[in-house]
DNA sequence: CTGAAAGCGCTTACAG
DNA sequence: CTGAAAGCGCTTACAG
C-alpha cells in the first residue's frame, strides 16, 4: 500500500501543497472551489491512503447526531450519560455528540429530523428507532446522502442501517420466560403481563418470546392478556393492583417496558400473602433497590455503557472506513440477581 | 505540553539525530552504550513527550508474556484463542504474545517463570495466578524490575499487580447460591458441591459465597460437604454417581470448577426420576450443549473474549502510561440460560 | 484566497 | 557503529 502525499493531491487538484494542507486541517482561507477540488482529488486517490498523521489531523472532529425518545425514562437518561462518556473511547479523535429528542409515538419525529441530516453537518447518526411507516425510507435516504446510520435499542431491520446496537428482544423475552418458569417450578397460576404499548417493536418482540416459552414448557402457568401501561409509573401501579385483586392465583408478573416504580409500589401496597415472582427489564435506581431488597426476582439487562461505547466505536469506524471487532460489539442479554449486580 | 524532538534527545545524549532515530525504531547498528545514553535522555526528557508519530513508531511492537495453567481445560483454551484475537484490539500497535504454561499445583512454576522476566524481553505480563507462598513476592519483584503485571481469572490481591481482570468469585458463588435457592423454591433436600481443589482461590471463594446464601436464606436445603474432583471429567463423574446413590433427596448440584462433562454424563447415566437442579461455571462446547438440551439449569460465566481484550488493553495502556476506561474493563458475572446463549 | 519559499522534523544513503 | 548531509513531507510566514 502506497501512501499518497500532499504533493500527489496538490498535483491532481491543480492547487498548491499549502492549500491541500489547509483543507485537510479545516483551516480558514480556502475558496469553496479549491476545497471542492481537493476533496475530489483525495476521493479519487483514496482517503484511506492518506498518511496516518494527516488523517488523524483531518479526522480531528467527528460529529454524530443521536435521535432519542422524547419520553425520558431513566434507561434513556443512562444512554445519554453513556454517550457523554463514550466520546473519549476512540483514541486521537474528538467526538461531538448532539442529542435530539423525538416522539416515538409514530415515526414522524424521526423522519422530520433525518430530513435535514447531510454529510456537511454530521458524520453519522444513531437512531433509537420506531419501526413505523416511512422510517425505513428516511433512514435509507440518509444513508444515500452519505451519512451512515446505526440503530440503537430498537431496530429497523429492513433499512440500510449499517448496524443495530442492541439485544435480540425475542430472545430476551424467551429468557424472561425461562426464568419465570424455573422460578415457578411446579406451581400453577396466572402470569400478568405489563407492556408499554404495541407500537414498540422491542416490547412486541419480548412479549412474543415470553409467550413462546411459557406456552411450550409450562402448562401450569396461564398467561393473562397483556395490559398496556405506556411505561408510566401511575398506570402500571393501577394495572398491578387490578391484577392482584382480580386474580387470586397470580403467580408471576413480567414487566416488559419501563415504569417499574409503579409495579414495585403496587406490590408493596397490596402486601400479598405470597408475593408473585417479578421479572422486569433494565437497571435503574428503583429496580436495583427493589432487587437488593428482594422485592423483585430478576432483572433482564442490556448494558447502556456497553451499548453507547459500541455505537460510538461503530459510527467512528464507519466514518473512517475502518474495520471493527465484531465480538466486542455484540450486546448480551444479561440476567441480574442482587448477587451479581456489583 | 511541548513535544520533544529528536534534536533535543540527540543533544542531551551527545549522539547524532540519526542514532536517536535508530534507537527509537529498534534498528540494528547501534552500540549498547549509545542506545543506553539515548534511552536515558528520553527518560529524562519524558517518554510521553515524544511526538505521537514517533512513539507510535517506537511502540511498533509490544511483547507480552502470559503465564497460563498447564492443565488445559476448554476454558483455558478459550483464553488462548481470545488472546490471539485480542492482538489487534489496540490500534496502530503490533502486539506479540508469548504463552507459557505453568503448573498451578503450587506457585513454583509461576515464580520460576517470573524470575527471568525483565523489561528487555517483555513490556508486560499477564498471570493466571495461584495465591501460593512466594508468588506475591515474585510478582512484586517483576514490577520492581519495570515490567507491569496484571492478574487474570485468579488474583493475588496483596501483590503490586496493576490490575486484576476477572470476576469477584465470592459474588459469583453467591449468584449461584441465589439461583439454586430460587430454582428450588419451597423444596427440601441436599445440595451436592463439586469443587476442583482447595489451592485455587477462585474455587474457595465461590464455595464461600454459595454457602453464605444457602445457609442464610434457604433453610430447607442442606449442603453436603464439598468433594474435590480436581476439575477432571472422570473423577467428577464418579463423585456425582456416588452423590446420587447416597442421597435420595439430592435436589441440586453446584459444580464450582471444570470437568463438567463428567457431571453431565453421570446424570445422564443415572437417569434419576427427577433430575437435580444443576448450576455450573463457564461456557464450553459440552456445557453449552447440555444447557441447550435442558440437562443443565444455568451457567455462570466470565466472558473469555472480554477478559482477554481487557488484559491486552490494560497491559498496553500500562506500557504507554496511558489512561484506560474503567467501565469497559469491568468483567461481569453473567448468567446464561439456553435462551440468552446466542 | 493563493502559492513560492523557507523552515522544521524525521529518514535515508553514504562515507569513514 | 556513527554522523554529516541530502532528501522528503508537512507547516508556516509572507507577499501579492
Amino acid at each position: 500500500m502506497t501512501t499518497i502525499t500532499l504533493k500527489d493531491v496538490a498535483e491532481r487538484a491543480n492547487v498548491s501543497i499549502a492549500t491541500v494542507d489547509r483543507v485537510l486541517h479545516e483551516r480558514a482561507g480556502v475558496s469553496a472551489r479549491a476545497r471542492q477540488r481537493v476533496k475530489e482529488a483525495i476521493h479519487d486517490l483514496g482517503f484511506g491512503q492518506l498518511p496516518v498523521r494527516l488523517t488523524r489531523a483531518a479526522r480531528g472532529k467527528l460529529r454524530f447526531l443521536f435521535l432519542m425518545p422524547g419520553l425520558e425514562t431513566e434507561f434513556v437518561r443512562n444512554l445519554y450519560d453513556g454517550l457523554k462518556k463514550a466520546r473519549t473511547i476512540v483514541p486521537d479523535v474528538e467526538i461531538q455528540i448532539e442529542v435530539q429528542r423525538v416522539s416515538l409515538a409514530d415515526g414522524k419525529g424521526i423522519i422530520a429530523a433525518l430530513e435535514h441530516v447531510g454529510p456537511d453537518r454530521f458524520n453519522g447518526v444513531g437512531v433509537f428507532a420506531v419501526d413505523a411507516p416511512g422510517v425505513r425510507q428516511a433512514i435509507d435516504e440518509t444513508v444515500d446522502r452519505g451519512v451512515p446510520v446505526v440503530t440503537l435499542v430498537s431496530d429497523v431491520p429492513l433499512s440500510r442501517r449499517a448496524h443495530f446496537v442492541g439485544i435480540d428482544n425475542v430472545a430476551a423475552g424467551r429468557t424472561a420466560g425461562r426464568l419465570m418458569g424455573k422460578f415457578l417450578r411446579g406451581v400453577s397460576g396466572s402470569i400478568g403481563l405489563v407492556t408499554g404499548n404495541q407500537h414498540m417493536r422491542d416490547h412486541v418482540e419480548r412479549h412474543m418470546g415470553f409467550r413462546q416459552i411459557i406456552g411450550m414448557d409450562y402448562r401450569g402457568l396461564k398467561m393473562l392478556p397483556p395490559v398496556e401501561g405506556e411505561s408510566m409509573d401511575a398506570r402500571n401501579r393501577s394495572i398491578v393492583i387490578d391484577l392482584m385483586r382480580d386474580h387470586g392465583d397470580l403467580a408471576g408478573i413480567y414487566s416488559i417496558g419501563a415504569g417499574n416504580g409503579g409495579i414495585i409500589t403496587a406490590i408493596e401496597e397490596m402486601q400479598p400473602a405470597r408475593r408473585p415472582v417479578v421479572i422486569l427489564h433494565e437497571l435503574t435506581r428503583q429496580t436495583r433497590k427493589a432487587l437488593a431488597a428482594g422485592a423483585v426476582d430478576a432483572i433482564i439487562v442490556q448494558d447502556t455503557g456497553h451499548m453507547t461505547r459500541s455505537i460510538v466505536r461503530l459510527l467512528s469506524s464507519l466514518a473512517f472506513s475502518e474495520e471493527h471487532h465484531d465480538d466486542q460489539e455484540k450486546i448480551r442479554i444479561e440476567i441480574f440477581l442482587a448477587e451479581n449486580d456489583l
